[in-house]
Formats: structure tokens, C-alpha cells, sequence
DNA sequence: GTATATGCAAAACTTTTGCATCCTT
DNA sequence: AAGGATGCAAAAGTTTTGCATATAC
């Protein structure tokens, strides 16, 4: 909510394909969107909107902090709000499913590599593919379109 | 060297422009390479091949386990000879240099993470963007095209 | 009113596919 | 000889860009 104040901040007009970006992010149940996504959930709310205008959004949007890009393993970028403190990602091969973890232990040790190898982390991605087991995958969503 | 013997166990014929492929990797002085990139080397050494055959032929490698596919965060998908054990990547995003490394840690704990939310780790990438500190920088390569 | 944002269409880029021809076995 | 592999061109998928119109401030 507030999605005008965000905006605000970011010097961005809060224009009706911004806010609606926003809210599409703030209120799906899959916090990891692809513009396509975005898009299609647009259009099938009755929105005039063309493509074009999701992915300038989506990268003002990038650029202004306001979400988080991945590039996963599939060729098409998703993005997520960036609302929430950094975390890692598992995604199930089976159902699509996203797990988001933090490991501090990792975190650490990630830093204290990169240091010992004369790097300065700007950012990172842990990107882990894997299997749910029986449970895990009971919370199975909608299937990916991949 | 003795790619026909790499190739003859993958079940692939020994073609021209597959055993140029696997030269390549093994020659290149940049591990990481993208289908354009194994082009350009073939088309200016003046070996008529297209860039389908180039793509094919990655795709084939990567599902015999010879090459390894990865993302990064450029859209255009890399691939990678697997001769080496799993190794994670600091990639400079002022120089393009691909640092490789292996914590025995983080691998560790990646799994213990990953079995305590019940799926079962297929693979994994750890990808670092990073800035060469002054030491590292200078082990400079060709900048990246982008 | 002015600058910025949008929608549409076209283009750019990466990757895949169909098909006739060529090459390995 | 036979099946698989190649090259070319065309297509498919994702993302970007040009431009006239519309919108926010």
C-alpha cells in the first residue's frame, strides 16, 4: 500500500501502469514475476497496457531499488520486490516452486572468500535447483509455464 | 587433447565442428563462453559453420556432461568445460574476470539448508559480482562486449 | 503548459527448428 | 549404404527502441 509515496521517492511519475505494477507485486501470491507474468495479469484485469511499457517499468523499477532481478536458469528474467532483507533462492524442478532461505553462516563465509581472493562483493545469487520431496511439494502452485 | 575419446563415450559422432568445440574450450584462455563466442572463434579461423550447428552442438555437450551451462546475469547463457570439480564464481563487473572457487563450507551448509526445508539439491549455483580490488584487477583480460 | 510516460509497431538479440545436403561410421 | 550432422534460412522467444499520442505534475 502507499505504492505513491515509493514512487515518490524514486523521482517516477505515479503513472496508472506504475502503481499497478506495484500492486501486482505487493498482492500475487508468487513474489517472482517475469514481465510476461506481470503482463498477462494486467491484460486479463481489463488494463490497456503493452509490453514494452512493463519492461521500462520493471527496469525503472530495478534501477530505483524498488525490485530485485534474477536470471535464474531459464533464459527469462523475474523480478521480486525488494522489500525483504536479502535471501537466497531454491527452486523446486518439479512444481516451479520458490524457496526463499537466508544462511548466515553462508553469508559470512561468502565474504571472507571473496576478501582472501582480493574481491569486494557488490552482490550475489545462491541459486539452488532441486527436487521437493513429498511434503515440500504438497505446496505445489500453479505449474510454471516451463 | 583426445577429444574423439570424450566424444566416442558421449555416443556423438566425431564431427569437424564438434571436435572444434571442444578444442576451443580446452584452448581458450576465457573458461566461460557463449555460443556467439565459439562462433566468432570458428568463423575467423575460417571454418564455414553456422551458428545453429554452434548452438546444437553446446546443447548436446551440455547433456553429455561435457559442458556446463550457466546464466550468469547477462541473459545470454555461458558454458564451461566440466573437466573441473563443482567450483562457484566471482564474476568483475569492471573487468568480466571469472574468478572460480570452492568453499567446502558453504557447500555443507547449502545442503544441510536445503534437506531441513525437504527438497533434494539437484545443482547449484553460487554467482558473486564483485570488484577486483587492485591486486586482483590486474589480472585484466579483454573486456567483456557489454 | 511542459516534460515525461505510454502504446503500438518495428527492430534487435538470443535460441530453436525445418529441411535439403553432406559426412561419419 | 544409412543414419546422423550440418548449413542455411526462417521462426520463435525475450527485450529494446522510435515515435506519435496521452498523462502527470
Amino acid at each position: 500500500m502507499d505504492d505513491h509515496i515509493n514512487l515518490k521517492k524514486t523521482g517516477l511519475k505515479a503513472t496508472l501502469p506504475r502503481l499497478k505494477v506495484l500492486s501486482i507485486f505487493e498482492n500475487s501470491k508468487d513474489r517472482h514475476l517475469s514481465a510476461e507474468d506481470v503482463y498477462k495479469v494486467m491484460i486479463s484485469s481489463g488494463d490497456e497496457v503493452g509490453l514494452a511499457t512493463i519492461y521500462r517499468v520493471l527496469t525503472q523499477f530495478e534501477q530505483a531499488g524498488l525490485l530485485i532481478k534474477h536470471h535464474f536458469e531459464s533464459g527469462k528474467a523475474v523480478f521480486e520486490l525488494n522489500q525483504k532483507s536479502h535471501h537466497d533462492h531454491i527452486v523446486c524442478t518439479q512444481c516451479g516452486y520458490v524457496q526463499e532461505f537466508l544462511n548466515n553462516d553462508i553469508e559470512r563465509i561468502q565474504e571472507q572468500v571473496a576478501n582472501s581472493l582480493d574481491f569486494k562483493i557488490i552482490d550475489h545469487s545462491l541459486y539452488i535447483s532441486a527436487d521437493c520431496t513429498k511434503k515440500a511439494c504438497s505446496r505445489r502452485i500453479d505449474k510454471k509455464n516451463r
